[in-house]
DNA sequence: CTGTTAGCGCATTCAC
DNA sequence: GTGAATGCGCTAACAG
């Protein structure tokens, strides 16, 4: 049997109370006896069985989400996700809420930080816009002492805890590469649509492209940068007039959301020739691998993100380590061959995940 | 707070033993009783806290897992990584071994099988080899009341209660896919290197490979099929053969182990404009991206993999439904620009997965 | 500063 | 058939 407090309490000739005051870093303890129970719990190998400490501290840690509002799938999935993740939080004992803002405000999503602060949350999760208030609200949200991460856009530089994300400079890496590899020898331009260069990951993804275009052999042309806002109608505009007047367009790279509007002007223009690399697995994307309008996607596993931001917001609720390595965001590549199968029916019994 | 025994108890007017019996269907209730005690269930919303519960029944249960011996990295990654789950599997209460038995060898695998049959374990997972002797040792465990998952290579039609790993068949169209597009209009024929038709993973991918090639609108020879055992050694040299009689070889397929000697082979004849694809993420297909040497390879994770396989024998062993969409394994793509960080040290607080 | 005691939600003897 | 009592490993009042 592996060793429990009862044995180092014995072992070390203290009591329970004292070994739990040394093993959460509790004051009211003399530097020898603290030294003593340290001992006990080296020798033994004693490691904490963390399932009965959370039944044990019937605490619950209130958790929110800041996302972007509108119909943005990629966020409306992530918010699906903490939902999902919320039907069984309890048994980690954790509780999860969403929290809405407009897309790209940076002083609404301060205020909104300031409010979960306000509500004496255990932590916040929230999708960065980049701008100084955002910036003072994390800030002030840390010296309140709650934990805070970064999620799927970082604002590195900032007070933050943690990024849980993928690294968005190698996935504008990859879309390029694969772009390249693509296209081949196939002559004419490439364009890039954007939502807005007020979130970082929009920015990093366009830098990591540039240059991996530009290490290609074949030289190519990549035309000025289309920001869509994310905003369907707007980007079919903008893709449809860049279609219009671009009749040797080879490539397109979508870097943010939007999505549907651009398949709606690719599908409009018979465009199928082509080569359309977008980022996030969503019901738009997954249509357009299927018909061949979309030649590869980018993604993210929204719910590989929440549960990570999770996991990382208790630990440090808890003043825990968190391990970097485990909670890595891997980027997915999918194309039409490797699609998973349709996400089905919510089951509420699921546990963990991968 | 959240309904507990207590409250059904109460609820129903009976005792906690009895709610205890209803929850778990354990005899001893009279019908009326049960009906009751459902009610009560049904009307206050109880869902079982599973960590109580794993604390309360201080049961273990030994699992284990029965792997191919050799140097083949990526079964050894499976057993790094059953160890690594080994070091906080007891949270879980569960107690993970790994056994290891000739590759290819159905006899050795079905006494592996037995063995741990007779050791009463509490479940089994194992990387099935295709015969007979292996089919009859999976029904005398499932007789046992023992749980058994297939685990990378499947049986289907065998009496196992679930297969985790990817759908290799996919996986096989996926790599075809690629190395059409990755090809374009370059002519040449393509080369085929396996283990060995024994485990039905190899086969299922070069199914999924020959159509998906066989789709594509360049028709390309296909060379037969190299036999590699999965041994560097005998990889290489039938790699070196090939490459010395087809000068005009376009593309590669790797779809086993043994890489190893196929990019010694690759090295040596300095063949770098030969298309290769292979699977696993490995040391040395890594390094094979990294060259420029390998172009994709097409991933499962091993670490999924061997928690998806706990979790679900546990399930098993409980008599717990499981979660197919939880449980399926993704093909992951890899190509030089989304390759992961080289996992570091591993850290033993790490927890849970993604 | 340190120890005693009573739970957390559930499973499991053992009586009745 | 059913219930009372005890303990799993840990935390947290409350005493000393």
């Amino acid at each position: 049997m592996r060793p429990t407090v009862h044995d180092i309490a014995d072992k070390a000739g203290v009591s329970l109370a004292t070994v739990d005051r040394v093993l959460n870093g509790r004051p009211g303890v003399r530097a020898v006896t603290r030294a003593k129970v340290e001992a006990a719990i080296a020798a033994l190998g004693y490691v904490r069985d963390v399932a009965a400490a959370n039944l044990a501290k019937s605490r619950i840690y209130p958790l929110v989400f800041i996302l972007p509002e509108g119909d943005n799938p990629f966020m409306r999935e992530l918010e699906a996700e903490v939902r999902r993740a919320g039907l069984h939080s309890a048994a980690e004992r954790t509780q999860l809420s969403v929290v809405t803002v407009p897309a790209f405000d940076a002083a609404a999503l301060a205020a909104a930080i300031d409010a979960a602060v306000a509500e004496n949350v255990s932590g916040i999760a929230a999708v960065a816009v980049d701008g100084p208030e955002v910036f003072s609200a994390i800030e002030r949200a840390r010296a309140a002492g709650v934990p805070f991460v970064t999620l799927v856009s970082d604002l590195a530089g900032s007070a933050r805890d943690h990024f849980i994300g993928v690294d968005n400079i190698a996935a504008g890496r990859t879309a390029g590469s694969l772009m390249g590899r693509f296209l081949a020898t196939r002559p004419g331009p490439v364009a890039v649509l954007a939502g807005s260069m007020r979130v970082r990951d929009h920015g990093e993804r366009l830098e990591g492209f540039l240059a991996a275009m530009s290490a290609m052999l074949v030289a190519r042309a990549i035309l000025p940068v289309l920001e869509g806002q994310d905003d369907p109608e707007l980007s079919f505009s903008l893709i449809a007039e860049c279609l219009a007047e671009v009749p040797d367009l080879a490539g397109l790279y979508s870097l943010g959301a939007g999505n549907r509007g651009l398949i709606r002007a690719l599908a409009a223009a018979g465009r199928t020739d082509v080569c359309v690399i977008a980022h996030e697995l969503t019901a738009e994307t997954r249509a357009g691998l299927e018909s061949g309008l979309v030649d590869a996607v980018l993604n993210q596993d929204a719910g590989h993100e929440v549960r990570s931001a999770v996991r990382v917001l208790r630990a440090k609720a808890d003043g825990l380590p968190v391990n970097a390595a485990q909670e890595r965001i891997r980027l997915d590549i999918f194309i039409r061959d490797n699609l998973p199968a349709e996400p089905d029916a919510v089951d509420p019994s699921a546990a963990g995940g991968n």
